[in-house]
DNA sequence: ACCTGAACACCGTTCAAGT
DNA sequence: ACCTGAACACCGTTCAAGT
């Protein structure tokens, strides 16, 4: 490959990323539905036929930004914790503090929703919770020795850190920001 | 009102139901974006046209689709529960149950989505969560005697069983049947 | 290589016209 | 009272034509 050829592809595969960025912030805001290319293109400054040079159709374009997700953004919580080592109390807490940091918080929700009509996107959440739950299966075992009642509590902490943005309610009797230690003590305290 | 006036509202009003039912089926398969008004029309056999006799503008209908469902299907579990009596260990057991057989499994979450954009379904969403999770507080504060613990274990449960099917990987070492059973003893147990 | 512009089918909305 | 049919603006997709 020339060096002519190498920083064309590079601008054309920035370009690309532009629209997959673009998309991205679409889908966290409004949900798949409302990733279309019309608005898209105005808000690039092109028009929507300059969509289809680097994408095939828009099909291609939601293929683009599962891959994106996946590849970025997805494994840090754990690798944080690992790194930072300690016992498994302590990186309990560390994954709660981590998720609730977490800048994806409107992303992946819509992400889920959109996973429960595209199979494709069903299969990149699975990867990703397999990995997590196996994570947090891990800890509890340590802390309970008992392989069914961790699983139990991986899954309850797991569906609270996943779930708990859609619950409409605030909690009456712990504040907010506390929910999740108050339920951490709760799965680790039993 | 005359007989004929009433036989003509329920005629009206049962075909501004066919509408909203119909609607209702879409929601819980697609999402509510695709809640669109040209492809139920074809799904009625009729034109597009007539949509707007029974409503306003597509904002009706799903303004109507929100009224519909908080009228109904929300609070029957609990009601059911209640009914039944027994100890809180034996409602709570009874509660998992009719979540598991639940029919709208695939309608609430859906509506969950549409209620990270819209504030009206925010709020009815809220109502029927705040409900939903005092009757859960109330048990286990029988349980375990300690509101702010009480409290943590209703969140506990309660995004289980609204969170458990946005999560796509399947249990390791229990059934998934089980799932709920066995994160229930974890809860009352402890 | 990358983009424009026009074309076509489809959906939301309106409204005059039918029965 | 209830519906049709045509109209218009908007989005997805294609493609010939530009640079």
């Amino acid at each position: 490959m020339t060096v002519a050829q190498k920083i064309t592809q590079d601008t054309s595969s920035l370009s690309r990323d532009g629209w997959i960025d673009c998309a991205l912030d679409r889908l966290a805001v409004d949900g798949i539905d409302k990733v279309l290319i019309a608005p898209l293109a105005r808000e690039l400054g092109v028009t929507k036929g300059s969509f289809y040079w680097h994408f095939k159709d828009r099909q291609d374009l939601l293929d683009a930004m599962l891959t994106r997700w996946e590849g970025v953004g997805t494994l840090d919580i754990i690798d944080q914790v690992e790194k930072a080592g300690g016992t498994a109390d302590e990186r309990l807490r560390r994954t709660i503090e981590l998720s609730i940091e977490q800048v994806s918080v409107r992303l992946e929700p819509a992400l889920r929703q959109w996973g429960r009509r595209d199979k494709k996107v069903r299969q990149a959440l699975r990867r990703v919770d397999e990995h997590r739950l196996a994570f947090l299966r891990k800890l509890f075992v340590q802390l309970c020795d008992n392989e069914v009642e961790a699983e139990a509590r991986a899954w309850l902490l797991y569906s609270l850190i996943t779930g708990r943005h859609l619950i409409a309610a605030k909690p009456a009797q712990i504040k907010s920001k506390d929910l999740l230690k108050s339920c951490l003590a709760v799965l680790t305290g039993g």
